[in-house]
DNA sequence: TAGCTAACGTACTGGTTCGTACATTAGAGC
DNA sequence: GCTCTAATGTACGAACCAGTACGTTAGCTA
């Protein structure tokens, strides 16, 4: 997530629309993800940046739409990292791999991602549905699954009749609960999902499972 | 002494602590569940019950105790279920598919429950934490798929080196996300994960998945 | 049946929190 | 330099909300 970092302050009120606009979007999103929807203070929010509440509701209306901004900038983080996918060169199982290897990076590096997609299925995506701009935009990272599928089932690698859309939930599942229930599941079972020492073991994990799974034999029964 | 008349009272107040304190954490568990921890509100929890907000006080002492107590409840009714889990007398294979579709099972009739082990999450397990009664408590469909494990690698039939606590993980990926994660996935790549008509085809994903992992010929590069 | 207490109800409070009315000023354009 | 407005700051209000002080009663037990 991009950060706004100021130089040395000098005296005096300088006004800066978009610099402001993205303090504000900054701060808005780590407070929004360490407590929730209606847990995130919009007072809070207004005290950790340089501004006050009122430029809040100035740029952008209200909490809601506070909200609805800072998904909005998630999520197009997450399509701008996508946008960067390149596996094209790979064979097909390396490609999904290599795929797979690269959501789990992604996930485990945006934590705070994580928590506003729980914290948005919580008001079920109400505000998704408020954006406009969020709406069944898809993501780059479906159209390279679709790509490295349709080789590979051409091939005769792959199994056939895997849909892109159910791998994708597939591999963005292990990565999201990894990340996302970690706390619940350390507390009950007594093992951090995320501690570096397993890392490398769940990543690999990952991308066997899906393997696996695509060029499995599949009994009939 | 008393001067004003008397305000009619509904005759016949039955006094049932139990069945008082049950109502309450029936109501609580439903309000959690549809607002989150700061959402829900102690007031509307009051009012759904046939008594008021002072016995919520009475009972369980504040809103963070009584939230402690559902997740408590929560956890106890997931555990019951698994303690009917009987596979035993299947083969290894048909006993971890029978696992994750039971599993897969449970997590569509609970949404509730799903919805607050992620509100829990947001708050880093910290209600589980001091609660004493679920730190640790393991988990009956853990031993089930020690077992299952342990048939099954010692028969050959399973790739060996493979953990209980990572495959419940697994498993618990799957089911968790399609059913927390339906309202984002929903709104952004234009499936319901929980349709009724894709049920099967999703059930048998999960299965298909579980056994190709545990079966392949792990390839080593 | 008197007395005791667990169980319950009413009414309120103090702090919090989203939002806004109103005042002010930096700086672009002329 | 003057003007105009986008950008900003201050102070406050009204609603909300977790929690409580205090009073009442059902129903058990001696």
């Amino acid at each position: 997530m991009t950060s706004v970092e100021e130089p040395a302050r000098p005296r005096g009120r300088i006004r800066d629309a978009a610099r402001t606009r993205a303090e504000i979007l900054d701060v808005a999103t780590r407070e929004f993800a360490r407590a929730g929807y209606d847990g995130a203070r919009v007072d809070e929010i207004a005290a950790r940046t340089r501004t006050t509440k009122r430029m809040i509701y100035y740029y952008f209306g209200g909490k809601q739409q506070l909200f609805t901004a800072v998904l909005e900038r998630a999520y197009g983080v997450i399509r701008d990292a996508e946008q960067q996918l390149d596996v094209d060169h790979l064979d097909p199982v390396a490609a999904i791999r290599r795929l797979a290897e690269l959501t789990f990076d992604h996930h485990e590096q945006h934590p705070d991602f994580i928590r506003l997609v729980s914290i948005e299925n919580i008001h079920e995506a109400e505000h998704i549905a408020a954006s406009g701009k969020l709406t069944a935009i898809g993501s780059p990272a479906l159209d390279v699954i679709r790509r490295i599928l349709a080789a590979g089932q051409e091939s005769g690698l792959f199994t056939a009749d895997v849909d892109a859309v159910d791998l994708h939930a597939m591999i963005s599942s292990f990565c999201f609960f990894r990340v996302a229930n970690r706390h619940t599941f350390g507390a009950l079972f007594g093992r951090d999902l995320t501690d570096p020492a397993r890392r490398e073991h769940y990543r690999a994990m990952l991308g066997d499972m899906v393997i696996a799974y695509l060029t499995a034999d599949r009994a009939e029964d």
